[in-house]
DNA sequence: CTAGTTGTTCTCAGATCGAGTATTTCTCAG
DNA sequence: CTGAGAAATACTCGATCTGAGAACAACTAG
């Protein structure tokens, strides 16, 4: 067992006698995958470090996490908020859940550092801003980013794990979660809704059988009662609009196309 | 952005400017959810404090990660086999994964505690040996324990919260793994896996539909030819003896039968 | 205006599921 | 030893769901 050495009984002693130089120097940080999509493609923000360690390489966004002073949610909530310029209005529509925690030994060459990760939905936003020790932030498209191809941005610590970590979590969420949602308009059309699922999923779907199928699980989408102001933009009559549902979870599960038999 | 605020462009001058003091203390703790079949009854396991603060009530194993020594997986292991006492070789037998991270501000009265906590699915274990600062340790049933009943031991920190999303993830995890396997000896039969599911789901399946949907998803189980010793202990045949597949992933998913329609 | 694209609805065959039944084999009470 | 009850396994049947395709109308681009 591992426990710090001094522990007297009460608060106010174990204070009084505590020297942070007794435990194991160990750092938090929030590292934030931030999904959205632009121009019918799924994009991550990244930003370009500005100082060492991998400086010049692109990172995650993140931060430290105030000891003490915030929950969790909270540090990722404002580092997201910092980082994108979202006004706390916007930041509501947007989704953030935590997708798991990192702390191989020497990930960061400074110093134990260990950090928790978020993934994040949103709808398309505005372009970030750099800030802090980022010298410039920036929306990248996630084809050909994970699994090292060509084209790779050399990504610091292990970000290229992480963001492959959120990829397949976010491809498993919108198969029983109607979190695809989160990458639209308030009101959104069911093609808008199954580009969304293709992307994501990187393979065609049914046109016929995804609708019937949306409309079908409760919850789901609930119709405006609208159509879209124009029709596709090669031809094709206007959709109708819908709304976000209130279900939280799909029943029945939107599964995606035999992924090979078994997933041995 | 709350980036320490030392940082000289190569490490050693870093190492040498370190001053831990600079930084806001924060400690990191694996706190892991065992949960084991013990008379066909759900248990997970719990110690009780021996010092402040939260004596004398009953927390959740776990200890400080040594900071960058060991990475998280390894911490959560290490921990398992301490206060379980089991060999590494058992340890294989035994399932764990990362759960999440609980990181609310004053959650440890002492200090800022953020905590990563795993979940375990074991066999039928030996009785725990208690160690370190655990007074005792032991196996506790599940039932009435979330959700504050009446015969609840006090539990410290937010582990009740974290034994709450552990349980909720265990459930999860039954209907599209094959891990409720985790929980049985080598050879089982399909009966036995039943028990399982329906411990842990806390609902009645129909034997027939369940049997017959366990040999037919592919991986799921694989025969070994023989038969159980003995029939049920209220009657009925042998039942016939089966392996766990190779199987990461059951393909259809074994669906909960209707928690509610929607669930909202 | 024409050709091509697309949103939406339908159809139909195969797979799956929930519920119930049948058969056989075992344990337990007496 | 015997009979009652329980349980493992297999089978049936109707309802539901799924994948694939076709039909039709509404729209865009040229």
């Amino acid at each position: 067992m591992s426990r710090p050495p001094a522990r007297p009984d009460d608060e106010a002693a174990f204070l009084a006698a505590y020297d942070p130089r007794e435990f194991p120097a160990i750092a938090l940080t929030v590292d934030i995958v931030v999904l959205t999509m632009r121009q019918g493609r799924l994009n991550v923000l990244l930003v370009e470090r500005a100082a060492p360690p991998f400086q010049g390489c692109w990172a995650l966004p993140g931060g430290f996490v105030k000891a003490g002073q915030e929950d969790l949610d909270e540090a990722a909530a404002r580092e997201l908020a910092e980082e994108t310029g979202l006004s706390a209005g916007a930041l509501r529509r947007v989704h953030l859940e935590q997708l798991g925690s990192y702390g191989a030994p020497r990930r960061d060459p400074r110093m134990p550092v260990v950090s928790v990760a978020y993934l994040a939905f949103a709808p398309d936003l505005p372009d970030p801003r750099a800030g802090g020790d980022a010298a410039r932030a920036a929306w990248t498209p996630v084809v050909g980013l994970h699994g090292g191809g060509t084209g790779d941005r050399q990504l610091a610590f292990d970000h290229a794990q992480i963001i492959a970590d959120g990829l397949e979590r976010a491809r498993a969420k919108l198969e029983y979660t109607p979190l695809a949602t989160a990458f639209l308009a308030p009101e959104f059309t069911v093609p808008e809704l199954r580009a969304v699922y293709e992307e994501i999923w990187g393979e065609k779907l049914h046109p016929g059988n995804f609708h019937r199928k949306v409309l079908s699980v409760p919850g789901f989408v609930e119709s405006t009662g609208e159509t879209a102001e124009r029709g596709g933009s090669r031809g094709g009559p206007r959709a109708r609009l819908y709304r976000a549902g209130d279900a939280r979870l799909l029943h029945p599960a939107l599964l995606r196309p035999d992924r090979e038999e078994g997933v041995r």
